[in-house]
DNA sequence: CTGAAAGCGCTAACAA
DNA sequence: TTGTTAGCGCTTTCAG
């Protein structure tokens, strides 16, 4: 308020500021703003007016270095943009909003070296917890992982070796109960259009489940069309046409996600193509920002608020109660037919 | 790798293990680990050795304490479910990428209660500097801001009094020139569709600006429709039925998001309704996500990514320069007429 | 090129 | 109920 002389470089007020402003020890003062044993009524106040006073902010650098504990729960996705993981997050946010604890997201772009980096840079802040999607890591990382002390909720997926607790859902089995209800619908010429990502595992392995559950039908894939990058929308839009050109027999098309099967929903729309009838669709995800489109699409939820949610209350038990040790739970996504599968 | 007797709590590695280990002082480990100063190639090789067997993972705490400098940028949004945000996060990320500065991200719900509380939770850490959406901030969060002593960077919008620089653009002008060029095509009964979130104050201005724009030409709204909560698709389907069956006169509909634009105009195209003969549409962020519907809605490009890369540049730039200075970036939005505006 | 000493701002533990 | 003393693990500074 006074005295900010600008050009003048100001230094932060510490504690002991305070502590001269109120005539009260740096130890009490701590006591009062961290509301921890008993001060009296009459040191409190003095001490919480001249904190407001003075504008003081705690250095929680320095109180983390001192108590040996950090608030913070170190959050690793691969990606923003699309859409499941801003779910996830709002998710353990939610759940943490009232536990003391904070998330702080670090995002990998699919890549597992990144992931890594990212991995290493989150652990040197020496947080609470790490909840971090998929199972997949390089070797360094798992290492960084066990090694790090902490709770570790790897998420999303089931299906592999976990580090300590996990919370997710199986693609493998996703992708099994898809194709059985789609052959049991009756449809046989069947078609996969997904993404082409390296490092995405779990649409891996939604394709690995998808073929297993067609082949005790003895039904194999028709065509397969990948992508990457661009409006996803626009994408299933020129990806079904591709498909539907050079395999005009086709009667299911299984999207890896929503988006693009919307896509490819509106084209077939778009086309006057009788859906389900002539050609049935089903994406991934649950995604609710679809609802509103002409039809509703058969997908599958990957129930990613609930994930999110789950991880973070084992992350903030587990820190409570001091100890480690994995949990497990695994969520069943449920089929969601809409109005692209014809009914069996 | 070895002697990790579960159970037995560990304690994390220090300096003073590699130390150790390598037979090389503390001060020098600290040099080969941060790259500073010249450490003989011998010197520097033994402990790289050392840490990297044992697994030592630096304290960022204790580092940061030291050494006063926190390589943290705290980056404070509404929301993560609103598509908008995402997209600032990642172009916040991609600029900093090769700073050696890390975002971290605190989301506010469109609470400035809740914004005063995540901003203390975070200039606790004393980051290097802070992006924060929006120019309305409590008195307390804005006497936080201007006493932080750090580069601050409002973003998203450039309508009024700002606490150190600016990146963003002026919805009122938004609002305004889409009045323009929809009353240069010819329409006249106008309706205004949107969000009723009370601190949204960004889209309040876009309307201010919408229906200054109009009164230029001498025309009020004919009709409003607010909503909040639920898929935007679903609910731009609602509040468009909604207002064409209240007042059947209207022939253009001005939404304040592409989402429930989106949902307009697949309602509109449902019911036969001659878009853009009959009835305009259109809405506002220039949303990619939405290329590939029936027809693409009129909007306006936000900038949103843009807005995130000038803002991270700013505080990377100054945390360098170790000044602090206002910056003033107006980004200009530009109209995307698409196909829901006839020609003027 | 390497090391020793002195903190960074706070809190745990103990003393009064 | 309040104060004192010692660090937390690292880096700054200065001395070899």
């Amino acid at each position: 308020m006074s005295g900010n002389n600008p050009g003048e470089q100001r230094r932060a007020l510490t504690l002991r500021d305070v502590s001269e402003a109120s005539g009260v020890s740096e130890m009490t003062v701590s006591r009062v703003l961290r509301n921890r044993g008993d001060v009296s009524e009459g040191t409190r106040d003095r001490v919480l007016e001249a904190a407001k006073r003075l504008g003081y902010v705690p250095n929680k650098i320095a109180g983390a270095l001192a108590s040996q504990r950090v608030n913070l729960v170190a959050v690793i996705i691969p990606s923003l943009s699309n859409l499941v993981f801003p779910e996830v997050l709002s998710g353990i946010s939610a759940e943490l909003e009232e536990t003391g604890l904070q998330p702080v997201f670090g995002v990998t772009n699919y890549s597992a070296e990144r992931e890594e980096l990212v991995l290493y840079e989150m652990l040197s802040w020496r947080p609470s917890g790490v909840i971090i999607a998929g199972l997949e890591h390089t070797a360094a990382a798992r290492a960084m992982l066990e090694n790090a002390g902490i709770p570790i909720v790897e998420i999303m997926d089931v299906d592999g070796p976990v580090v300590d607790s996990v919370v997710g859902i199986s693609h493998k089995r996703a992708g099994l109960e898809m194709a059985r209800a789609i052959v049991k619908a009756g449809y046989s010429r069947i078609a996969f259009l997904g993404t082409k990502m390296p490092d995405d595992h779990r649409a891996r392995k939604r394709l690995e489940g998808f073929e297993a559950g067609l082949a005790e039908a003895g039904i194999e894939l028709v065509d397969r069309e990948f992508y990457s990058g661009g409006s996803a929308l626009m994408k299933g839009r020129e990806m079904t046409e591709a498909v539907l050109s050079r395999s005009p027999e086709v009667d299911f098309l299984y999207y890896s996600n929503d988006m693009i099967g919307a896509g490819g929903l509106l084209y077939c729309l778009d086309k006057g193509i009788d859906v389900p009838g002539r050609i049935g669709l089903a994406g991934f995800n649950g995604v609710e920002l679809l609802e509103g489109l002409p039809r509703r699409l058969a997908t599958m939820d990957a129930c990613r608020r609930e994930i999110g949610r789950r991880a973070a209350a084992i992350i903030s038990g587990h820190s409570e109660a001091g100890l480690i040790g994995g949990e497990r739970v695994e969520l069943t996504p449920v089929l969601q037919p809409g109005d692209t599968i014809r009914p069996a």
